[in-house]
Formats: C-alpha cells, sequence, structure tokens
RNA sequence: CGGGGCGUAGCGCAGCCUGGUAGCGCACCUGCCUUGGGCGCAGGGGGUCGUAGGUUCAAAUCCUAUCGCCCCGACCA
C-alpha cells in the first residue's frame, strides 16, 4: 500500500476526494474591518471561521479539517506518554472551593446555576476534576506514575478577547496532568512531556523555541513555555542567538556590564545635596553630573492583603531600582508572593514624609525579613544594587537628594531580588552575546505544579514503607487554536497562508483551468482519484469557475500545493505549485503521485 | 474596569454635521458572453439603518438610555 507513506505524516483526515463545487468555503474578497491581526483575517477570509461572539468562533469545513488534523497529531504523541481522558466542562462549586481556587480565578471563572440554585462553573482547567478523580482512586505507590490527558474545551471568561483566535473564551485545550510519587518521577513525567510536545510542534510544522518560564505565585519549581515567534503574540521572549538561552521576560536576566562607582565626598557619610525642581532621574542626574547608573530610583507599593477575619490590611512594599532598569512587575509580585498595587500619594506621603520625586530609603525602619515582617515595610533591593556604593537617591525632603548611599551601610534591604525587566541587546547570561526580544504566541507550557493540589485536596497514597505520602503533581497544556494561528501567522503574504502539509485541511488542491474542456476535465478527475488512492488528502477545484478565482482561492486557504491542470495536458504534463515559494514545476501526468510523495516528504 | 472607535444588504463602505424617496462597490439570482490570476454586457432580488424611548408634521440623521463588536491599557494557572 502507497499509504506507508502516511506512517510518516500521519496525517490522512478521511478516505474521500471532496468536490470544491459540493463544498461550502465562503471565501471572502475582503477581511471583516474589525480584523487586525493577520491570521484573525485570513481565517475568516479563508472560510475556516466566523465570529459567534466576542471571543467565540464556530469552525468551517476548513477550519474543523485542519483542527482534526492538530487534535490527531496531539493525540497520538500524548498517547505514548499518557491516557486519554474525557471530562466534564460543567463543574460543581465546591469543587473549585476545594481547591481554593473559586475566590482565586475571580471574574475569570465562567458562573452559572442551576435550575435548583446550585453554583456551578466552566472548566478552565482540570487540575481539580483530575485531582478528585485521584483522591478517590489512588492508594498505593504502585499505582504510580501516571499521566492523565484530555482535549476538550475550556472556558475562560477573560477581560478582553482579541486577535482572533488568539485570546478567545472558549478554545479547546490539551491538558495533562502527572502524579508522581517524588520529585525524581516528576522530572521523568516533565521530561517525557518536554519531548511529547517537542514532537507535536515539529510535526505540527511550526518553528518554535521553547523559553524558560516563571512559575508563578504557585509554588512550581519548574516551568517551560512553547513560544511561536510572531508580531501578533501578546508574550515577550528574550532569546540569544549566540547559544540556546532563552526565557521569558518574567524569567529573564542578563550580565550586566560593570559600573564605576562615584568616589566617596567628604566623610563618606549620606550627604544632602540641593537639588531644587529635579525630580526624575533624568534631571537629577543631568543636574549633579552624574550618570543614571549611579542613582536610585525608588518605587512605592502597597500590597492589599484580607486576613482570615475578613479585615482588609496594606503593607507598604518599596523597590529600590538602579536608575536606568525598569521594574518587572511580574518579577516583582512573584517575590512578594502577592497582588500589588502602586501606592497613592497620601500613602507615599504617610511612609515617606515627603512628596513623590524625593523619594529614598533613608529614615525609615524597614522589615528584616521577607515572612516575618512584623508589619513593618518592606524594601525590596534589586540585584543590580547589591555591592554598589556611593550611590544618590532622594533624601525624603523636597528639593534635595542624598549621596555616599551604600546598600547594606547606611540602610539595610529586607531583600535582593532580581526585580529587572531585560532590555535588547544586553548580554546573554551565559554567553554574553546580546541578547534580542521578540513577541511571541504561546502555544504550550509545561509545569511543575508540585503539591498545591495534593495538599489542598488532601491527595495521599501510601509508599513502600506504608507511610502517607502525598504524591508530586505537574500539569501541561497545549492551546489547539493557537497552533492554527501561529502557522498562519508564520506562512502568509498578500493573498492568503499557507498551512504546514500535516495540519492543512487539505494538501493538494486540483484545479482544472476549464472544466469544460474534456481533456482538462477527465485528467484532472484521473489525477485526483490517484492522489487520493496515494492517500493524499485531496480537493477537485470542479468550479465552472474562470481560472483567476480557482488561483485566488487556492492561494488564500491554507492548502500547500495546487496541481494546474491546463492546455499542456495534450502534452500530457500538468504544473505543481508550490504555494509558500510559488515554485511552479512541469510534472508528467503519470509521475504526479511519485513527484508529490517526494515533494512533500522532504517539505513534511 | 479606565481610555478611544464603530454598529446602515452576506462583506467593505457612503449618507448623519445642516431631519424630508436609503445609496455605492463586491458578493448573490437570470440570460448572454468569456476561460491561465477575483472577465465583460444586460436585467434582477435583498436593508426592522443594533435595540428601546423621546423631540418633531416628519428621524438612519437630533436627544436619552441600553445592547453588541473592535482597538489601547489594566488583567491573563
Amino acid at each position: 500500500m502507497p499509504v506507508s507513506r502516511y506512517s510518516l505524516l500521519g496525517t490522512r483526515y478521511s478516505k474521500t476526494m471532496h468536490r470544491w463545487s459540493e463544498l461550502f468555503i465562503p471565501t471572502l474578497r475582503e477581511a471583516p474591518a474589525d480584523a487586525e491581526v493577520a491570521s484573525h483575517k485570513f481565517l475568516v477570509r479563508a472560510g475556516y471561521i466566523r465570529q459567534l461572539a466576542a471571543g467565540i468562533y464556530s469552525y468551517l469545513f476548513l477550519g474543523n479539517r485542519s483542527f482534526n488534523k492538530i487534535i490527531r497529531i496531539v493525540r497520538e504523541e500524548m498517547d505514548k506518554i499518557g491516557q486519554e481522558y474525557y471530562l466534564p466542562a460543567l463543574h460543581p462549586r465546591e469543587l473549585w472551593e476545594a481547591s481554593g481556587r473559586y475566590a482565586l480565578m475571580g471574574e475569570n471563572l465562567f458562573r452559572l446555576k442551576d435550575r435548583k440554585g446550585t453554583d456551578m462553573c466552566l472548566g478552565m482547567t482540570e487540575e481539580e476534576v483530575m485531582t478528585s478523580i485521584a483522591l478517590k482512586e489512588l492508594r498505593s505507590y504502585k499505582q504510580l506514575p501516571q499521566i492523565w490527558y484530555q482535549i476538550a474545551p475550556k472556558f475562560r471568561d477573560e477581560p478582553r478577547p482579541r486577535s482572533g483566535l488568539l485570546r478567545v473564551r472558549q478554545f479547546m485545550m490539551k491538558d495533562s496532568y502527572s502524579f508522581d510519587i517524588d520529585a525524581a518521577g516528576l522530572d521523568v513525567s516533565y521530561k517525557k512531556h518536554y519531548e511529547a510536545y517537542c514532537r507535536i510542534f515539529d510535526r505540527c510544522g511550526l518553528k518554535y523555541m521553547v523559553v524558560e518560564a516563571d512559575s508563578g505565585a504557585m509554588g512550581g519549581k519548574e516551568s517551560h513555555e512553547f513560544m511561536v515567534r510572531t508580531p501578533a503574540g501578546e508574550d515577550q521572549i528574550v532569546s540569544c542567538d549566540g547559544c540556546d538561552y532563552a526565557a521569558n521576560m518574567e524569567k529573564a536576566t542578563s550580565k550586566l556590564e560593570a559600573v564605576t562607582d562615584l568616589v566617596a565626598e567628604g566623610d563618606g557619610k549620606p550627604l544632602l545635596v540641593h537639588t531644587p525642581g529635579q525630580k526624575t532621574i533624568e534631571e537629577v542626574a543631568r543636574y549633579l553630573g552624574v550618570s543614571p547608573k549611579n542613582k536610585i530610583k525608588t518605587l512605592a507599593y502597597m500590597a492589599d492583603e484580607v486576613d482570615e477575619k475578613g479585615k482588609k490590611k496594606s503593607r507598604a512594599i518599596v523597590v529600590l531600582m538602579r536608575g536606568d532598569h525598569q521594574l518587572n512587575e511580574a518579577k516583582f509580585n512573584a517575590t512578594v508572593a502577592t497582588a500589588t498595587r502602586p501606592m497613592e500619594e497620601p500613602e507615599i506621603e504617610a511612609l515617606f514624609n515627603s512628596p513623590a520625586g524625593y523619594l529614598g530609603p533613608l529614615g525609615i525602619e524597614w522589615a528584616r525579613d521577607l515572612k516575618n515582617h512584623g508589619g513593618k515595610p518592606l524594601l525590596l533591593v534589586d540585584k543590580a544594587l547589591e555591592g554598589r556604593v556611593n550611590l544618590i537617591a532622594g533624601a525624603n525632603k523636597k528639593d534635595y537628594h542624598l549621596k555616599n548611599l551604600t546598600p547594606g551601610k547606611d540602610f539595610h534591604p529586607t531583600a535582593y531580588a532580581d526585580l529587572r525587566s531585560v532590555t535588547a541587546g544586553e548580554a546573554c547570561p551565559n554567553c554574553g552575546k546580546p541578547l534580542r526580544i521578540d513577541t511571541a504566541v504561546e502555544v504550550g507550557h509545561i509545569f511543575k505544579l508540585g503539591y498545591r493540589y495534593s495538599e489542598s485536596m488532601g491527595l495521599r497514597v501510601l509508599d513502600r514503607n506504608g507511610k502517607e505520602v502525598m504524591p508530586i503533581m505537574g500539569c501541561y497544556g497545549i492551546g489547539i487554536e493557537r497552533i492554527l494561528t501561529a502557522a498562519v501567522e508564520q506562512g502568509n503574504d498578500n493573498d492568503g497562508f499557507w498551512l504546514p502539509a500535516a495540519i492543512a485541511p487539505f494538501e493538494v488542491v486540483v484545479a482544472p483551468v476549464n472544466v469544460k474542456d474534456e481533456a482538462v476535465r477527465n485528467a484532472s478527475e484521473d489525477i485526483a482519484k490517484r492522489l487520493e488512492a496515494a492517500g493524499f488528502d485531496v480537493v477537485l477545484d470542479d468550479r465552472d469557475e474562470r481560472p483567476g478565482v480557482k488561483f485566488k482561492d487556492a492561494d488564500l486557504v491554507g492548502i500547500p500545493f495546487r496541481i494546474t491542470v491546463g492546455k499542456k495536458v495534450t502534452e500530457g504534463t500538468v504544473e505543481v505549485v508550490l504555494r509558500e515559494t510559488r515554485e511552479v514545476c512541469d510534472v508528467t501526468i503519470s509521475a504526479i503521485v511519485e513527484y508529490l510523495q517526494g515533494v512533500l516528504r522532504r517539505s513534511g
């Protein structure tokens, strides 16, 4: 069977040759006005999707075919490492309260009531459901490890759905969960996912990169994101062309060039200097004739917390950065493990006894420890300031700054932490070459969860000594429509897009130039049938349309190969057109199957 | 949630300021014509002007409310 070729690609959709004239492929000459990004415009124009509501889309014939091909690849690879489940999307409130996420997820969780008035919600992910199964069923270390997954719709009431399929409210997700007896086991499950994900994205034809990611405030240890570079993306990733370093902005670091510290003035003690009207870092630096690198930027935040009794309390958190550096709020929030907001003017006055613009770390009693802070304000200092001397900061007095400030000597930070956003061109922490920053779409995420759910939901098994232990978990996600979206973003031009053959709705479109010409028509039918028999997903454009119409549609809808059947059939020849390069090649009709198999093998 | 924009035929838009017959291009239907890049000619169908209320002799147009969609920001295990 020539189908053996398909063990290579493994994407054959169904054993049916489709005739364009009988299909519903509503292509549009113009994109809807509200589409901004390329993938959104083209998927609508190509008749893949139609919008139902903000962030909610219907998949038409072509879209669904591509979608199913992606799912098939994901399923095949996941089946190699885990077991597929099918879990409900409709969850009882209690389940989410058990994990503490009912409150945590806030407005992003879709909530509804059943007829009896019972609170329900729509699943955003399935940690709770999977863990509850594990909770009821897993008893012994002998049953571990387990990897369970599903491919099912997820619901998130996003504050702002956008960019077509990139950020939506209902989407298809492959989510899997691993349960291991110990951290070493989790390492294995994690690695299996890492490798499976690489195979999945490779087979889907994506040019992706794997970046170190922040595991957030969830207490996880290790996390990687699978990213596809595209200007349409919402994430920023930092990477190095010189080595394989790559991380997202929340995690990225860089090697900083050494800074020349100022020489102490006077007796070396903090020295008050008059800086009338000079508020910004730039103004002060220029006024004093120093570089912003020798200045301290003082940022004031509040963490609003609610204690067990429901009482609100706010804690002041002050951050010191090098004058020319930007605070990364994700790093900051991860460090303090809570949500924060900038201080308001009265709060600044209350803590510093000074107007904004002249803030500094002196004269305030800071907490000694991040956890046991005793209600005192926290002073977090960015690592770039560690070891620096004779810096300049605000004096907490209008129109005055202080010179000769040395952290650890003149004031005592609660903690040093990496709080800085890397900027493009800084040196790679591994090899020193300049770093680049790109926007990207996150198509997959693997994450060592740890004991977050085992603990909150009370998951225990007996180990080989008969002792109760908490299994350790990992969770792993892939956004199905994001694969499609990223593929479209990755391959498009003015006329449309081309998908990698493995995820294209059809691999080949056979386009007879004139269906009223009997020789052309017969040859087209013959070619389409032979390709179909050889295992290709093929569509025959048998519409009685002018060639221009067929070519335009073929260019638009993402099919990677076109066979144009025209006058040259009388010589026994047709044209094979590669959509991506527009390379055209005359091929003998009798050799067409072998030819395409060869092309596919090279491109696939 | 803050800021901005838009809802008129399937799609893209004009008309609104200055109230008085609802229009254009594409798509669609019929016929003829044409057949290697959205061809041409002729004829034709299709719109509660997002919704509700108000002002007016008269509202797509002015006023109020409301719903929806898009963009920027905030948010995003």
